[in-house]
DNA sequence: CAAGGTTTGTAGTGAACACTACAAACCGTA
DNA sequence: TACGGTTTGTAGTGTTCACTACAAACCTTG
């Protein structure tokens, strides 16, 4: 099978491209373009705009939680341990890059937008539920003690994109974490 | 001045128009269509879309000051007494659709567009100042303590938008709020 | 009434976008 | 070599969008 590009790498192109330009500038015709290629590859791995914007979505989740899944060893009491953890590996400029293109999907999940909508809803869920698993205590304690993280975390990043890295390092200590 | 529509019930008009259906689908002809009237009359008051863009961003940030201020009445010690203040009036239909509309905004500026990168951090900048007159201390611990707050709001904010009131009522009970 | 600010009618432009149709070429493998 | 998956050439479609040009009508105030 003669290829230039396996749909993998053109997946691998999304990502970036959607982290240079955001997900807005995310078309056919410009990721062709960017790769140099004709965007009918594109349409024929991925037959839908929304079909594209739907993995590289899933496939953002799933890196980030290959790199924070590194780092949680054993499970830990609360959220504040939690993060304190996490917050070195959440602040770099791949992961930067990253948060970006998420606050940009629940922008516009938030907005009412599909497909935004029900992937970023499915994505938090997953999200919840898979860092409860680095949690002690009941299903109940663990998932509250998750959507705390969570939305300490989200907050946090929020800040550190629209105020700067130093406003977030200084909220994150004021907050006992780091 | 024969008028049908003022600029103010255009902006009016235009705020609803994005609350309804958010930013991205905030357009001269859809917002004509929806106000009845011809997209040039839009065009005369607005001479660019961004300066439609920039104005009901501008608008909505003061509207929520006024909510919002009309409840904080003297200064507080710390972040959590303010937020246990804010909590009430933030989680109303209402301000859902404003975050909304924020939350869109917010992730369209970290992905570097503009005219919202810089309305977006302009407008971040007046609200840490803005919260801080609420707050006890020095200048710089009036600061963090801002920024902390913002923080938490916005990230308690976005898993209610995300995961549901439930789950950010949980969350916040959990951070010691409400 | 005259002037001037406002609104519409009519008619566009050029760009970007998602997506389609079809035939040809390419290329590794069986 | 024949097959089948892949890539491109060529050429579209229909939609939405921001924005423009211009003249006419409208309407309120001075």
């Amino acid at each position: 099978m003669g290829h230039k590009y396996t749909k993998n790498e053109i997946l691998e192109g999304a990502l970036a491209a959607a982290g240079d330009e955001g997900l807005s500038r995310l078309t056919f015709g410009r990721l062709a373009t960017r790769l140099g290629i004709s965007d009918r590859v594109i349409v024929y791995y991925f037959p839908s705009k929304d079909d594209l914007i739907s993995q590289v979505l899933l496939a953002m989740g799933t890196r980030l939680q290959e790199t924070l899944g590194a780092a949680f060893a054993g499970p830990v009491a609360d959220h504040v341990e939690l993060l304190t953890a996490a917050w070195p590996l959440v602040t770099t400029p791949d992961a930067d890059a990253v948060f970006a293109l998420f606050f940009e999907a629940n922008g516009l999940a938030a907005s009412g937008r599909e497909p935004y909508r029900s992937i970023v809803s499915t994505l938090v869920d997953l999200w919840i539920q898979w860092v409860s698993t680095f949690l002690d205590g009941t299903a109940d304690e663990r998932r509250v003690e998750a959507e705390a993280t969570i939305a300490m975390i989200d907050g946090l990043l929020l800040l550190r994109q629209l105020a700067g890295p130093d406003a977030a390092e200084r909220a994150a200590v004021r907050l006992g974490i780091a």
